[in-house]
DNA sequence: CTTGACATACGAATTAATTAGTACTAAACA
DNA sequence: TGTTTAGTACTAATTAATTCGTATGTCAAG
């Protein structure tokens, strides 16, 4: 048995990204959105919501005619989840190899560096 | 049209995780290390290190009667797309909120900070 | 030489994720 | 009032990932 996704799919996940950018959104909304990047059917929109619905990820609510979709939790919490969710599958739940090769290597630019440093003596 | 995954899919960073413990490997070595955990059939190993194999991720040759399977990309490579991928999907490319998120939260002990901290400054 | 253990090759079944078609409904309007 | 429009509900098809069964080959021990 494979064990079920317990964070968001990719596709979720950019919903998601266009539900929080907006705070609230139809499908009109988010499948507009969308269009704008690739072909993608109306329908299909409605089909993801209504899952990330039935997975409590959206809640709605009626506005005129067609459904109003909002954010049901925190987008903090969905992210840290998310990251959770990687470093234990990459790093088998140890985030520090993780820093290490975004220090490393080139992810992350020279002013990142300093905001890092920055925030870490400020939390002490 | 659904974008294919280039980056390992779980079941595959499974098996190179132990791929690359061992340096190398069997068939055998990695289905008895995954049926400690797990329940899984001889062939359903194979068939992922077949896939592995024509991905590129893996090469192998002849030992005795078996193939033994390496690496064939450096795993710091790997990681690091993988580590690019996460960073693209979630953070629309930008590392920096990563960072935040993992420095604010607690996927990172006081050590890990300092050991950061010191990094970043050696790079200086 | 035959049998058992262990390997590969190949093909197929299963599951999850994604996409989309079709039928139906209600409001808007000519 | 009948038709167009914009929405939902329901169902099905497609694709990728994962799992595994069966057929087959080879070597070694008896």
């Amino acid at each position: 048995m494979r064990p079920k996704h317990n964070t968001l799919t990719p596709q979720e996940l950019e919903i998601m990204k266009l539900v929080w950018q907006r705070g609230a959104a139809t499908v009109r909304d988010v499948y507009e959105a969308l269009l704008e990047r690739r072909k993608i059917a109306y329908t299909s929109v409605m089909t993801m919501m209504k899952i990330l619905e039935t997975k409590g990820y959206l809640k709605k609510r009626r506005q005129d005619r067609a459904f109003l979709y909002r954010p049901a939790q925190p987008q903090k919490q969905i992210i840290s989840g998310m990251i959770r969710e990687f470093i234990d599958r990459v790093f088998n739940g140890s985030a520090e190899p993780l820093l290490v090769h975004l220090v490393k290597s080139r992810h992350l630019s020279e002013k990142d560096l300093q905001k890092i440093v920055r925030m870490v003596e400020e939390s002490e």
